[in-house]
DNA sequence: GTCTATAGATTGATAGAC
DNA sequence: GTCTATCAATCTATAGAC
């Protein structure tokens, strides 16, 4: 009979632990369980033992990650939308992108170690198994959703497909961020020095909200294609 | 002695689209030998026979579709250089900018069923193997060094960092367009409506204009955190 | 709950006949 | 150049002793 508690909490939290590590780093499927047991210094069987497959370890390791930062989204988009509410007027575009776009930088990865974080969630989009991409758009969808609808009531002279794909394009330059900010990359030299996570939010925070607040209607004629 | 040319030049093809297929849908490593080689309706020996080994065969699928693209950026933003240079102008942030995006929306996808393609492109900064980064910005870091250079002459107020991390917005959120309009998707009903590639490459445009050429100022003050 | 040992499948790559 | 056959390594997962 089970009693003890201690030990087999404490092995399911080091092999997740050690799998946000590895898949942050090396992806999902580069990853092996032996990998995982020798990081975590555990049993080979722990990991099937705990979790029942690779799979279902994966879906945790997301879960865990992501649940906070999409909680943290859909509260403060509630607020938000609460607020203007109660005074009758429409909820800040501005308010509603940072409500999305911050917790994302800021949860989990407060401490400089933990930034390789923002890779695991940064690859929500780019993985090319349909399953676990899956795992992360079903995390995904509802902050998504609000932000949409709120965005609608922000802006509501911005047709409902425009605003999409600006969100769109949003979203792809914040997982973008998310993924350099995190590891070591092949690209140091083309990237810009990470700074605290305060200034890119900032600065992610300028670029979109000019994207996305603008009266649709396309730029001026271009003088030439080539 | 090897005297008949085709049926060799043949299978390298077949080979090489199959590659192409198989990647953009379904990544690197997950595509193993035999399946591409059930692709390709060749021998499984035929492609380490003609490729060497499966790395250098992704190399050679990388780089025969990232080359015509990165070549036509390369052309298009030393023309506009050169003819501004010639009228004694700066060169406009606006066509640069054209002339990096469009080519990765245009070349080798002119058809619909080609379109899968942008994916394997667009996966350029969120491949998790190092091997396979490296070559995909080995390829891409010419031309965006270019645009760098020259978007440094079109917005010379521009703190040079700041400019360095709009124009990675931009890189995020065109890729991140690429790969939503590719193939199929589990976030389908989060997707804007994929129409042609002309739409697309007009509202990215508009998207990332705006975020980059603004005065660099942090937005006015946030009025509460929550 | 933890461990050893191993099954069972799949992988990238190669040797050698034709 | 193309093919068959196969190697050696690696992977996920499990059976069974402790």
């Amino acid at each position: 009979m089970k009693h003890s508690g201690k030990p087999g909490r404490d092995t399911r939290k080091r092999i997740l632990d050690a799998a946000e590590y590895l898949f942050s780093h090396n992806g999902f499927h580069r990853t092996s369980i032996k990998q995982l047991a020798s990081e975590a210094k555990v049993n080979l069987a722990a990991i099937n033992y705990h979790f029942g497959s690779k799979m279902a370890l994966i879906e945790k390791v997301i879960e865990r990650q992501l649940r906070p930062i999409n909680q943290q989204r859909v509260e403060r988009l509630a607020a938000i939308r609460q607020t203007a509410a109660r005074k009758g007027c429409r909820p800040l575009a501005e308010d509603l992108l940072h409500a999305f776009i911050e917790p994302a930088f800021t949860i989990n990865t407060q401490m400089q170690e933990r930034r390789y974080l923002l890779a695991l969630a940064g690859r929500a989009f780019s993985e090319t198994d349909t399953a676990i991409r899956t795992i992360f758009i079903n995390q995904f969808k509802p902050p998504f959703m609000l932000l949409f609808q709120a965005m609608r009531e922000a802006l509501p002279d911005l047709p409902e497909d425009v605003l999409l794909w600006r969100l769109h394009f949003a979203i792809g330059a914040m997982t973008h961020c998310m993924r350099l900010c995190s590891v070591d990359s092949p690209s140091a030299d083309l990237c810009p020095q990470a700074d605290d996570s305060e200034t890119q939010v900032k600065m992610l925070m300028e670029f979109v909200t000019r994207g996305i607040c603008t009266p649709y209607q396309p730029v001026e004629k271009r003088s030439k294609r080539r």
